[in-house]
DNA sequence: ATGGTCGGCAACCGA
Protein backbone atom coordinates (compact mmCIF):
# COMPACT_ATOMS: atom_id res chain seq x y z
CA UNK A 1 0.00 0.00 0.00
CA UNK A 2 1.63 3.28 -1.48
CA UNK A 3 -0.20 6.94 0.30
CA UNK A 4 1.11 9.90 -0.85
CA UNK A 5 0.56 13.61 -0.70
CA UNK A 6 0.80 17.18 -2.90
CA UNK A 7 -0.04 20.61 -2.83
CA UNK A 8 -0.65 20.73 -6.02
CA UNK A 9 -1.35 24.71 -6.27
CA UNK A 10 -3.90 24.61 -9.01
CA UNK A 11 -4.73 20.96 -10.16
CA UNK A 12 -5.44 22.35 -13.74
CA UNK A 13 -1.85 23.89 -14.12
CA UNK A 14 -0.06 20.88 -12.33
CA UNK A 15 -1.53 18.07 -14.74
CA UNK A 16 1.25 17.47 -16.57
CA UNK A 17 2.94 16.88 -13.09
CA UNK A 18 0.18 14.67 -11.47
CA UNK A 19 -0.95 12.39 -14.32
CA UNK A 20 2.34 11.45 -15.16
CA UNK A 21 3.87 11.22 -11.50
CA UNK A 22 -0.17 8.76 -10.92
CA UNK A 23 1.47 6.17 -13.93
CA UNK A 24 4.85 5.88 -13.36
CA UNK A 25 4.39 5.36 -9.15
CA UNK A 26 1.11 4.11 -9.01
CA UNK A 27 -0.13 4.93 -5.22
CA UNK A 28 -3.27 3.78 -3.90
CA UNK A 29 -4.27 7.38 -2.74
CA UNK A 30 -3.29 10.63 -3.52
CA UNK A 31 -4.21 13.14 -1.51
CA UNK A 32 -4.40 16.82 -3.02
CA UNK A 33 -4.57 20.56 -1.53
CA UNK A 34 -5.14 23.66 -3.21
CA UNK A 35 -6.36 22.64 -6.27
CA UNK A 36 -7.94 26.14 -6.68
CA UNK A 37 -11.16 25.15 -8.70
CA UNK A 38 -14.84 24.57 -8.33
CA UNK A 39 -16.33 20.76 -8.59
CA UNK A 40 -18.12 22.02 -12.08
CA UNK A 41 -14.62 22.16 -13.49
CA UNK A 42 -12.13 19.86 -11.86
CA UNK A 43 -10.85 17.55 -14.35
CA UNK A 44 -12.21 14.11 -13.26
CA UNK A 45 -11.73 12.89 -16.86
CA UNK A 46 -7.89 13.14 -16.51
CA UNK A 47 -8.01 10.73 -13.54
CA UNK A 48 -10.92 8.27 -14.69
CA UNK A 49 -8.61 7.92 -18.19
CA UNK A 50 -5.42 6.82 -16.12
CA UNK A 51 -7.58 4.17 -13.91
CA UNK A 52 -8.21 6.67 -10.83
CA UNK A 53 -11.16 7.41 -8.89
CA UNK A 54 -11.01 11.17 -7.98
CA UNK A 55 -13.46 12.94 -5.05
CA UNK A 56 -13.14 16.68 -4.81
CA UNK A 57 -14.66 19.87 -2.83
CA UNK A 58 -13.07 23.45 -4.36
CA UNK A 59 -14.29 26.61 -4.68
CA UNK A 60 -13.28 29.09 -7.59
CA UNK A 61 -9.82 30.25 -7.12
CA UNK A 62 -8.80 29.10 -3.93
CA UNK A 63 -8.56 26.13 -1.53
CA UNK A 64 -9.50 23.25 -2.46
CA UNK A 65 -9.04 19.53 -1.73
CA UNK A 66 -9.01 16.39 -3.89
CA UNK A 67 -8.75 12.44 -3.53
CA UNK A 68 -7.60 10.30 -6.25
CA UNK A 69 -7.87 6.07 -5.13
CA UNK A 70 -6.85 3.32 -7.11
CA UNK A 71 -10.14 1.40 -5.14
CA UNK A 72 -13.56 3.38 -4.95
CA UNK A 73 -13.60 4.84 -1.25
CA UNK A 74 -16.83 3.14 0.61
CA UNK A 75 -17.81 6.61 1.99
CA UNK A 76 -16.56 10.10 1.83
CA UNK A 77 -17.22 13.31 3.91
CA UNK A 78 -16.35 17.05 2.99
CA UNK A 79 -15.48 19.20 5.86
CA UNK A 80 -15.18 19.76 9.89
CA UNK A 81 -18.04 18.96 11.87
CA UNK A 82 -18.33 22.05 13.53
CA UNK A 83 -19.07 25.78 11.68
CA UNK A 84 -17.36 26.72 9.52
CA UNK A 85 -17.14 23.66 8.14
CA UNK A 86 -14.72 24.55 5.41
CA UNK A 87 -15.61 21.67 3.26
CA UNK A 88 -12.73 23.01 0.78
CA UNK A 89 -10.15 22.00 3.57
CA UNK A 90 -10.79 18.62 4.52
CA UNK A 91 -11.89 15.55 2.77
CA UNK A 92 -11.91 12.03 4.87
CA UNK A 93 -12.32 8.97 2.51
CA UNK A 94 -13.18 5.49 4.31
CA UNK A 95 -12.21 2.47 2.54
CA UNK A 96 -12.22 -1.11 3.42
CA UNK A 97 -9.30 -1.17 6.36
CA UNK A 98 -7.96 2.21 6.01
CA UNK A 99 -9.69 5.92 6.86
CA UNK A 100 -7.72 8.89 4.98
CA UNK A 101 -8.22 12.27 6.25
CA UNK A 102 -7.00 15.24 3.61
CA UNK A 103 -6.34 18.70 5.08
CA UNK A 104 -4.99 21.87 3.97
CA UNK A 105 -4.89 23.54 7.53
CA UNK A 106 -5.03 27.53 7.07
CA UNK A 107 -2.01 29.86 6.52
CA UNK A 108 -2.70 32.11 8.89
CA UNK A 109 -0.92 35.22 7.11
CA UNK A 110 0.53 37.36 10.03
CA UNK A 111 0.50 36.10 13.76
CA UNK A 112 -1.30 39.40 14.38
CA UNK A 113 -3.58 38.57 11.67
CA UNK A 114 -7.56 37.25 12.64
CA UNK A 115 -6.79 34.53 9.93
CA UNK A 116 -3.89 33.12 12.35
CA UNK A 117 -6.41 32.68 15.57
CA UNK A 118 -8.29 31.27 12.91
CA UNK A 119 -5.65 29.00 12.13
CA UNK A 120 -5.46 28.06 16.12
CA UNK A 121 -8.62 27.65 16.01
CA UNK A 122 -8.60 25.50 12.83
CA UNK A 123 -6.20 22.72 14.34
CA UNK A 124 -8.38 22.71 18.03
CA UNK A 125 -11.53 22.05 16.18
CA UNK A 126 -9.46 19.33 13.60
CA UNK A 127 -8.51 17.39 17.16
CA UNK A 128 -12.25 17.63 18.36
CA UNK A 129 -13.08 15.98 14.75
CA UNK A 130 -10.20 13.04 14.81
CA UNK A 131 -11.96 12.49 18.60
CA UNK A 132 -15.72 12.24 17.42
CA UNK A 133 -14.95 11.05 13.81
CA UNK A 134 -12.25 8.51 13.22
CA UNK A 135 -10.93 5.30 15.68
CA UNK A 136 -7.39 5.44 16.32
CA UNK A 137 -6.93 1.93 17.05
CA UNK A 138 -7.52 1.19 13.67
CA UNK A 139 -5.47 2.21 10.46
CA UNK A 140 -5.73 5.94 9.86
CA UNK A 141 -3.99 8.28 7.63
CA UNK A 142 -4.06 12.47 8.08
CA UNK A 143 -2.11 13.57 5.27
CA UNK A 144 -1.84 17.00 4.11
CA UNK A 145 -0.33 20.44 3.88
CA UNK A 146 -0.75 21.68 7.40
CA UNK A 147 1.06 24.61 7.00
CA UNK A 148 3.15 23.77 10.70
CA UNK A 149 7.03 22.88 10.42
CA UNK A 150 6.89 21.04 13.47
CA UNK A 151 10.10 21.12 14.90
CA UNK A 152 13.73 23.28 14.48
CA UNK A 153 14.93 20.86 11.90
CA UNK A 154 11.68 21.30 9.94
CA UNK A 155 13.00 24.56 8.49
CA UNK A 156 16.16 26.40 7.28
CA UNK A 157 16.38 28.85 9.82
CA UNK A 158 14.84 28.25 13.08
CA UNK A 159 15.87 31.40 14.75
CA UNK A 160 14.60 33.84 11.90
CA UNK A 161 11.64 32.44 11.29
CA UNK A 162 10.02 32.03 15.24
CA UNK A 163 7.79 34.63 14.58
CA UNK A 164 6.23 33.09 10.93
CA UNK A 165 2.90 31.71 11.29
CA UNK A 166 3.90 28.33 9.77
CA UNK A 167 6.78 28.20 12.70
CA UNK A 168 5.61 30.24 15.73
CA UNK A 169 5.01 28.15 19.00
CA UNK A 170 1.99 28.64 19.25
CA UNK A 171 0.88 26.85 16.26
CA UNK A 172 3.17 24.10 16.50
CA UNK A 173 1.66 23.14 20.10
CA UNK A 174 -2.21 23.36 18.25
CA UNK A 175 -0.38 20.91 15.67
CA UNK A 176 1.29 18.51 18.41
CA UNK A 177 -2.42 18.58 20.31
CA UNK A 178 -3.88 17.07 17.71
CA UNK A 179 -0.81 14.26 17.26
CA UNK A 180 -1.08 13.87 20.42
CA UNK A 181 -4.73 12.24 19.85
CA UNK A 182 -2.30 8.91 18.74
CA UNK A 183 -0.40 10.08 15.50
CA UNK A 184 3.22 9.64 14.41
CA UNK A 185 4.82 11.37 11.84
CA UNK A 186 6.64 8.18 10.15
CA UNK A 187 8.62 10.64 8.00
CA UNK A 188 11.18 11.17 10.76
CA UNK A 189 11.22 7.27 11.50
CA UNK A 190 13.06 6.91 8.04
CA UNK A 191 14.49 10.13 8.14
CA UNK A 192 16.61 11.79 11.02
CA UNK A 193 19.21 14.10 8.95
CA UNK A 194 17.77 17.52 8.54
CA UNK A 195 17.10 19.41 5.41
CA UNK A 196 14.39 17.25 4.17
CA UNK A 197 12.00 19.99 3.06
CA UNK A 198 8.62 19.71 1.37
CA UNK A 199 8.40 23.38 0.49
CA UNK A 200 10.48 25.82 -1.16
CA UNK A 201 8.82 29.61 -1.96
CA UNK A 202 8.88 30.76 -5.55
CA UNK A 203 10.28 33.87 -4.41
CA UNK A 204 13.44 32.67 -3.31
CA UNK A 205 16.20 32.76 -5.84
CA UNK A 206 17.32 29.31 -5.93
CA UNK A 207 16.18 28.04 -3.20
CA UNK A 208 15.98 24.05 -3.75
CA UNK A 209 20.00 24.46 -4.84
CA UNK A 210 20.51 26.44 -1.73
CA UNK A 211 17.91 24.48 0.54
CA UNK A 212 15.68 27.37 1.88
CA UNK A 213 12.94 24.95 2.40
CA UNK A 214 10.06 24.19 4.99
CA UNK A 215 8.75 20.91 5.72
CA UNK A 216 5.01 21.19 6.23
CA UNK A 217 3.80 18.66 4.31
CA UNK A 218 2.83 15.07 6.22
CA UNK A 219 1.91 11.89 6.27
CA UNK A 220 0.57 11.31 10.23
CA UNK A 221 -0.25 7.44 10.87
CA UNK A 222 -2.19 5.84 13.12
CA UNK A 223 -0.48 3.95 15.80
CA UNK A 224 -1.22 0.62 14.32
CA UNK A 225 -0.47 2.08 10.57
CA UNK A 226 2.56 2.76 11.81
CA UNK A 227 3.55 -0.07 12.90
CA UNK A 228 3.09 -1.36 9.16
CA UNK A 229 4.82 1.53 7.57
CA UNK A 230 8.00 0.43 5.33
CA UNK A 231 8.53 3.87 4.02
CA UNK A 232 8.17 7.42 4.11
CA UNK A 233 9.85 10.03 1.97
CA UNK A 234 10.33 13.30 -0.38
CA UNK A 235 9.77 12.96 -4.06
CA UNK A 236 11.54 16.30 -5.56
CA UNK A 237 10.23 15.90 -9.05
CA UNK A 238 7.64 18.72 -9.29
CA UNK A 239 9.68 21.33 -7.89
CA UNK A 240 12.37 20.13 -10.74
CA UNK A 241 9.91 19.89 -13.52
CA UNK A 242 10.29 23.21 -15.68
CA UNK A 243 7.41 24.22 -15.02
CA UNK A 244 7.68 23.71 -11.44
CA UNK A 245 5.23 23.55 -8.59
CA UNK A 246 6.29 25.25 -5.40
CA UNK A 247 5.89 21.85 -3.10
CA UNK A 248 6.95 18.48 -3.58
CA UNK A 249 5.09 15.10 -3.03
CA UNK A 250 5.74 12.98 0.27
CA UNK A 251 4.77 9.07 0.22
CA UNK A 252 4.72 6.47 2.38
CA UNK A 253 4.54 2.53 2.31
CA UNK A 254 2.63 0.06 3.83
CA UNK A 255 3.00 -3.84 4.21
CA UNK A 256 -0.67 -4.01 3.92
CA UNK A 257 -2.55 -4.73 0.61
CA UNK A 258 -5.84 -2.15 0.87
C1' DA B 1 16.68 46.11 3.23
C1' DT B 2 10.24 44.33 4.01
C1' DG B 3 11.57 42.49 -1.51
C1' DG B 4 11.08 38.30 -4.46
C1' DT B 5 7.24 34.71 -7.94
C1' DC B 6 3.54 32.18 -8.94
C1' DG B 7 -1.85 31.09 -9.80
C1' DG B 8 -6.37 32.76 -10.30
C1' DC B 9 -8.44 36.01 -12.73
C1' DA B 10 -8.90 40.10 -14.82
C1' DA B 11 -7.62 44.46 -9.86
C1' DC B 12 -5.50 42.70 -6.45
C1' DC B 13 -5.53 38.54 -3.01
C1' DG B 14 -3.33 34.45 -1.14
C1' DA B 15 0.90 31.69 -0.27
Amino acid sequence: MKIATFNVNSIRSRLHIVIPWLKANKPDILCMQETKVDDRNFPEADFHRIGYHIVFSGMKGRNGVAIASLKEPERVEFGLDSEPQDRDRLIRAEFSDLIVVNTYVPQGFKLDSPKYAYKLEWLARLKEYFKRKVDLNGYVAWCGDMNVAPHDIDVHNPKRLRNHVCFHEDAKRAFEEVKALGFIDIFRKYHPEPEQYTFFDYRVKDAVQRKLGWRVDHILASKPLADRSKDCYIDMKPRLENKPSDHTIVVAEFDFVL
